[in-house]
DNA sequence: GCAATAGTGTCTATTAGACAATATTTC
DNA sequence: GAAATATTGTCTAATAGACACTATTGC
């Protein structure tokens, strides 16, 4: 079927983000609020319209940075700052009551910043944790806060988000990119239960991280941060898939 | 920033597939010739547009008849037939010289069919070892058949639809998709020799797949179409998560 | 009998997980 | 010293992989 390419149906594409990170023990997503209908009042994933001109991963790049500040840090390249991927298309024809939308959505996963979202409207971004987002309409959040449920199909995309960043990290080391450029063992176990929601043996852990190839390396310096003994620093180490896996308890 | 709706760069958007069956011991993958510019008669993988009020995977299971005869198996529908998944998108501004095409390719694993091209022309479609179709340019296939690179980034989406199969048995049952609906445990090793590349030891290959609860049910039934000693027939089971996963040799 | 494939049994090196014990800091 | 965290060591049950052996067909 020779196809006209000038008579094709006309579609918007936007990049949506589900930005996650480990802020006091909680997976944490990033979520602003929208000014304006549809959804007006509700919290929704940041996004926006792709460029006539540019790439998926740079509109991404791109909107992660107008957003957070955050520089993407994508596989190849080097330096600290945060991980992106693409994370799956979204195009329900009733997704966006205005128009036909197709949404690329991508993962960002970073470290917990310093300031809660710098460059922004502290009333119209946030970080909030996952639970609260995903929570089923009329249920209360941890401190009893009442959510109405995201707008759009950002529900499903976060949902899908975060199940990929929890397997992940079993295979992978992005981990790391929760972390900040150094960090300890004990800092890098508490991103994964707090990912997993799970309690992790902190002796088998360390055993098995330091074991595992490529995977981190010392700094020589330590730090005391987490209180008692001193800890050895480490950095993320080249190694991308990790052999042996990291494994999710009890799954 | 508050978008407006109505003044968005037009894209058209397109679903590609990367069918993948096997045959003779060898992983393949459906190409359809080009009969007209850009890249006239070179093999492309199978797509088209995605109509105005179209969902992008009904979208993907449409082409995806059109082209095989094949019925698409979402996860959670029930029967014999194709699965199919959503792989990636890609979206370069670069990627088709005549306009902006994102496209949402897809990935389907199918059992071999019993006529190549039901439906067809035999000219214009046709089964190909992947590596046959994605080897370098001025290198010659298996049979010293030259072939010219894939069309368009054709050769990077069936790379990834790939690399996304291969490692997608390794965890998850998916191996069941390229039987047929009844199969016994040396066909099952076939496929995953086929896909990986590798010779598995059948002693142990059998008793994993068969301790693995939930992979595999048996009917009852036997064959010799192998030859040899008549083996056990099996139908899929209901698990889509292998636990433990069946492990890649020499990774 | 011979060739081919199916299926079971056994051994060993490795590993995941439980948990004891020790080290080094702050209070 | 008490409390907290880090780090090493040891034991055990489960597992992956190598491979001997038996079973059942077609020729």
């Amino acid at each position: 079927m020779p196809y006209d390419p000038s008579a094709f149906p006309p579609f918007a594409v936007t990049v949506d983000l589900v930005v996650l990170t480990v802020r006091r023990h909680a997976l944490c997503a990033l979520a602003v609020r929208r000014g304006e209908p549809p959804y007006q009042g509700r919290w929704a994933l940041p996004g926006g319209f792709v460029r006539a001109d540019e790439d998926l991963a740079a509109a991404a790049a791109r909107e992660l940075n107008e957003e957070t500040g955050l520089r993407a840090h994508e596989p190849g390249s080097t330096g600290p700052e945060a991980h992106l991927e693409q994370l799956a298309t979204y195009g329900d024809p009733d997704r966006d009551p205005r128009m036909r939308v197709v949404s690329v959505a991508h993962l960002v996963l970073a470290p917990d910043l310093p300031s809660p979202t710098a460059g922004g409207d502290a009333h119209s971004v946030r970080w909030a944790p996952v639970e609260t987002l995903l929570a089923p309409a009329g249920s209360a959040g941890r401190e009893g806060e009442q959510v109405a449920p995201l707008a759009f199909d950002h529900a499903r995309i976060l949902g899908d988000g975060v199940e990929r960043a929890r397997s992940k990290i079993e295979y992978s080391s992005l981990a790391t990119a929760f972390c900040p450029p150094e960090f300890t063992v004990g800092e890098l176990r508490r991103v994964y239960e707090a990912v997993w929601g799970v309690a992790l043996d902190p002796r088998n852990f360390h055993r098995k991280v330091t074991g595992t190839p490529g995977f981190l390396v010392p700094t020589g310096g330590t730090t005391t941060r987490q209180g008692g003994r001193p800890a050895q620093l480490f950095r993320a180490g080249g190694a991308t898939l990790l052999n042996p896996p990291m494994l999710r308890p009890e799954v």
